[in-house]
DNA sequence: TGAAATGTTGGGGCG
DNA sequence: ACGCCCCAACATTTC
């Protein structure tokens, strides 16, 4: 332990002489309980040391995971914000641009010479193509004897910490969460959100230093200058509404309890409120904690346990745990990106005939399924779709459509803003019936039926899909039996304006289901 | 975190 | 008044 006497210096600055540590920010762009950057700032205040923050865009060492279009932009903005917080804080986010040349080991290990650091942090990442670059960094650093530790800043439980009674990792969501609450119950005497930091000394002749380092990808560059916006704007009157960053997630998720919670269990199947918590993109860049979502919405449903906000907690937390079941999986089962769970289902009958133009109507809105239009265009013009949607425009594109869910998985990786592997990875998988704790091969949602079940006014469709927005109630999910009065008073030519259904439900229904009865069988 | 087909029941119109 | 039928509403089964 170093001695009490150079705490002076920790008040009155940096010490030089000490070594600074590094943290290396990944998916944990916030300051509150942030293990790594707490533990180092711990860990070296005492010596009068300071944190040095860093962030690597380095998207080839994720192929073929690299973070989509949409995910960029989303990441853009965050960055942003977590650079001028810790500027706030008097310190320097070093940015360093890797895309082009150079790698997330040279920056750190030139950065420690350069610098004198002796000790790297990180929070843990559980992507398999991300662990094993890890594993490699981690290897590499501590052979030129440097120090590296890493921590859970993104799960409430790592995913080796449960196992079914067999030791075998959980296949179904049920027990799954219940050994996990039981778990965390448990855990929750031990642990507290850990404090933001009130400062992070910074010595200012670095910024000096580093800026003459060779090669250019050592020297850190700006948020702007990594190139993350796309060239073409997007709907920028949606973008107001987004706040990335660590304010904007502890914002959403106060306004999210405080209106839609005690809602939430019917709410959220309702794709034209703001029924949803909204926070996945926050979560999938960690600019909150799942630990500090957790608990924020148990305290403050015990606050309001008497205005019946209990049953809205739990089922909000439900999907917090599907969101740790979704890792527990890809952790365990590091193929399943790209290969069914289930083994029976790599011989899956997927339709042949016309599938890039079924696929484009698809991607474009242009099923001639309004609700699967809706869905399709929100998320092109927003990069975010309503998790009830989802499911549905899913379901037609593997079940109506026979297209493999590696496609639909594709698309959403390069245009939702929270694209993430495993809930990708799992959503889909569960959609095509393939994955663990799947939907059975004989639930295939009828589009028509959940619109308007979901959406009864058909404003949701009104608002995605204008073309319709003047159709009766009675017809908005499906215009094609509209009387020809009805469509020519809303101003539609069907074929013309809005497409005529790309297929028949209930004749894609029966294809579907004597495809996926041949597997079984088969 | 389905949908459709099939079965059952009970109210009400009507001869 | 009664039985018959229709069918909505709900429940069960099947895919």
């Amino acid at each position: 332990m170093t001695e009490k006497k150079s705490q002076s210096k920790m008040t009155t600055g940096v010490n030089p002489d000490a070594a600074p540590a590094i943290v290396w920010f990944r998916q944990d762009l916030r300051l509150a309980d942030q293990p790594a950057l707490y533990r180092a700032l711990e860990d070296c205040s005492s010596g009068g040391g300071h944190v040095l923050p860093v962030f690597i865009w380095a998207p080839e060492e994720e192929a073929p995971w690299a973070p989509g279009a949409a995910s960029r932009v989303w990441l853009h903005f965050s960055l942003t914000r977590l650079a001028a917080d810790i500027k706030a804080l008097g310190s320097q986010l070093l940015i360093f641009d890797c895309s082009a040349r150079g790698s997330s080991l040279e920056v750190l290990e030139g950065l420690c010479s350069a610098t004198g650091a002796g000790s790297v942090y990180w929070n843990r990442r559980y992507e398999p193509v991300v662990i094993e670059r890890d594993k490699k960094i981690k290897t590499a650093l501590k052979e030129k004897g440097l120090t590296v530790q890493t921590f859970n800043g993104s799960l409430l439980l790592e995913p080796w910490e449960l196992a079914t009674q067999e030791g075998k990792p959980y296949q179904v969501f049920t027990p799954f969460w219940r050994a996990c609450q039981l778990k965390l119950q448990a855990n929750q005497l031990q642990h507290r959100p850990l404090e933001a930091p009130g400062k992070m000394p910074f010595p200012s002749e670095l910024t000096q230093k580093l800026s003459q380092q060779k090669p250019g990808y050592m020297q850190p560059t700006t948020v702007d200058d990594l190139g993350l916006l796309p060239a073409i704007k997007w709907d920028t009157g949606i973008r107001e509404s987004w706040q990335p960053g660590e304010k904007g997630a502890t914002e959403q998720l106060e306004k999210f309890m405080s209106s839609a919670l005690k809602q939430y269990k019917e709410g959220r199947d309702r794709p034209e409120l703001e029924g949803v918590s909204r926070m996945s993109q926050h979560l999938h860049f960690g600019e909150i904690s799942p630990q500090m979502i957790w608990d924020r919405v148990q305290s403050h449903a015990r606050s309001a346990a008497a205005n019946g906000t209990g049953a809205g907690a739990e089922a909000y937390l439900r999907e917090l745990g599907w969101r740790e079941f979704s890792h527990h999986l890809l952790y365990h089962f590091p193929q399943t990106p790209t290969n069914p769970l289930r083994q029976q289902f790599e011989n899956f009958p997927w339709s042949k005939d016309n599938r890039d133009q079924e696929m484009a109507a698809w991607t474009r809105g242009l099923t001639g399924y309004p609700i699967v239009d809706a869905g399709m265009r929100e998320l092109w013009h927003t990069g975010i779709m309503h998790n009830r949607v989802r499911m549905i425009v899913a379901s037609f594109l593997v079940k109506d459509l026979l297209i493999p869910w590696q496609e639909g998985a594709r698309w959403f990786w390069d245009t939702l803003v929270d694209a993430d592997l495993a809930q990708n990875t799992l959503g889909w998988q569960w959609t095509a019936g393939c994955g663990a704790d799947a939907a059975p091969y004989f639930r295939i949602f009828n589009p028509i039926l959940q619109g308007e079940k979901f959406d009864p006014d058909g404003n949701y469709v009104r608002r995605w899909v204008p073309e319709l927005a003047k159709l009766k109630s009675k017809w908005i999910h499906k215009p094609w039996l509209a009387p020809e009065a009805d469509l020519k008073a809303a101003g539609i030519k069907l074929g013309d304006d809005y497409p005529a259904p790309m297929v028949d439900h209930s004749y894609a229904r029966d294809r579907a289901l004597t495809a996926f009865k041949q597997l079984k069988t088969g």
